[in-house]
DNA sequence: GAGGCTCCTGCTCAAAAGAGCAAGATCGCC
DNA sequence: GGCGATCTTGCTCTTTTGAGCAGGAGCCTC
């Protein structure tokens, strides 16, 4: 927002009066007009003007506030069909931030027409955190299908599962887990896997799903397939070393979206990245300071129609 | 701000939504109803009710913005004829506050009626800012009369004549400045100084001024009279220990306005606290976090009839 | 210093928002 | 389950604000 030109020193001064007895004094411009001895249709200008200027902030600070203009721009300038952007107005902590996109992501979910029959869902911090957010009878009967493996090795595995029944449950419909590990250590084991019948049927039935949720990850020491036992640091790195920014339902990407490991890809459980690109229906909830390069990856190369994000992130996504 | 008795949740979530269509894109409440079903009189209603809770922030970002609701209540509730807040939206440095505070008083001055023909002035950072402030030609002649002793002891003295000259000068007026310490080692000596007849013609001068700009030094190691060489930082800490909270025209007081040293102060040259007391008129220009205590003792024990200050020194004057 | 230009001013008229009210809905209480 | 009290709703009427325009002031150019 640039300032208007030809606003002389003085008009400035006299706008910020303005400001002042209008917004913090409720005057009417009738009023002001009287104290600073203008007319009010100057009054009326000047107001204008320090809006203009920027001189006037105006935030609405609520735990369920959007930011539509911003909305709006990543709209037009990624090609998104949907773009979600809570406020970080007032906002201390990452993780109030994350709890605040994983509300507007579950009413997104809410007010979704038509209702998807089937919707295919990742897994992770965010998605359990989505499932907690969804109120109770928020659809009528969704069948949920988990898109990728996580079956693990260890306690924070249930919450893979528990996050399909969740999201299920309070939409009064069934969930389908995939009973698999995220990644094999052997090729031979993952394809002996998939061609159970039990396992072909739920990845089919993930591939046909009419829509999608997932989030992504950082690609560093905190990623939740690292906290879970199927990568180790050390491959992290190796995989960052090679242009990793984050992954996407269980697969590393590079910032053009590109598998950077194509053999731990083949190892990886789960529905493709093609799939996905494919897809009418596919919504990303992502948010935090650390996941500006994976957000970006994503929203760049076409892995989601519908971005849910933070304000921050956002705003990062809009720089370029 | 108390949230609103009644307000379901949905309609918390209404008028948030509607917020942002209002603030952020500029809608008018008729379109609103449009988009949320709802008649344009519940939207008017829910607007004022995401006001009335505290939702909408309204924010003038200004160096020159003023905070008019917290001056009224600063009036109200200490009983000064004016206040002048200078609001610290998108302030940094404490510097930089302090400099939009004697920008205000600087503005403050230059609206006075009627001119003062005579204007007594202490000395001090805050008071040298002031003076840079003023536009030449703020006032059509005024005579400037330093208050307080302060030619001394190292370079920064320079600065007292300089702000009583500056300030004459800008107002195409004259200055009279006191050539004295600020504080005399012997009572003795101070005694003699002021029966001298220029400096007891200064001291009568400064007594009878119509009115008096002053500022307030916090009692710690970065007062002025520590820096210009008055007083050692041993002494400071004895005044605090006895209840010190800082100094009004080089004289340090207790939080209920009484002279802490009344010794200390016998040796200290300028007009009396008293004579401050029964001025009616005396502004004071107190800015930044550091003091807040001696802006209190200020205000509480009728030192000043009008202050100027920044809105977080206000605000911890307002609670009490 | 005349002519043409831009910008600013104060207006009319139209749109938008707010105050206040009567009717209807909702709730607690017995 | 009826009854009174309270809250909500949709309206009318009024106030406030904004859009658009014509006249005029100021300014640059020649």
């Amino acid at each position: 927002m640039d300032r208007e030109p030809y606003m002389s020193d003085t008009d400035e001064l006299l706008s910020i009066r303005a400001a002042e007895l209008y917004y913090e004094e409720n005057q009417t411009q009738d009023e002001i007009g009287v104290i600073l001895r203008l007319t009010r249709w100057k009054v009326g200008r000047l107001l204008a003007s320090a809006k203009a200027n920027g001189f006037i902030r105006i935030e609405i600070v609520h735990p369920r506030a959007r930011r539509l203009p911003i909305e709006r721009r990543l709209r037009e300038s990624t090609g998104l069909t949907d773009a979600i952007v809570v406020s970080s107005a007032g906002v201390s902590s990452d993780a109030e931030l994350q709890s605040r996109t994983a509300q507007a992501a579950a009413d997104y979910l809410t007010s979704l027409r038509p209702i998807p029959r089937t919707l295919g869902i990742s897994w992770g911090r965010t998605l359990h955190d989505v499932s907690l957010h969804l109120k109770q009878g928020w659809a009528p009967g969704v069948n949920v299908v988990q898109i990728n493996g996580g079956v693990s090795l260890n306690q924070r595995t249930g919450t893979a599962a528990s996050t399909a029944v969740t999201i299920a449950h309070k939409a009064d419909g069934s969930a389908t887990l995939l009973p698999s590990p995220a990644i094999f250590e052997r090729l031979e084991t993952k394809q002996a896997m998939e061609a159970d019948r039990t396992v072909a049927g739920v990845l089919a039935l993930a591939r046909n799903a009419q829509a999608y949720v997932f989030s992504a990850g950082q690609a560093d020491a905190n990623s939740a397939l690292v906290d879970s036992g199927y990568l180790t640091v050390a491959q992290i790195d190796d995989l960052v070393a090679r242009g990793a920014v984050g992954d996407v339902v269980g697969r590393y990407i590079d910032h053009n979206g590109r598998i950077v490991d194509p053999e731990l890809n083949e190892r990886t459980v789960g529905i493709q990245l093609d799939q996905l690109r494919r897809a009418p229906l596919t919504i990303a909830v992502i948010s935090g300071r650390s996941k500006h390069a994976i957000a970006r990856a994503v929203v760049r190369n076409g892995l989601c129609t519908v971005l849910v994000t933070d304000e921050d992130t956002a705003n990062a996504l809009l720089q370029d």
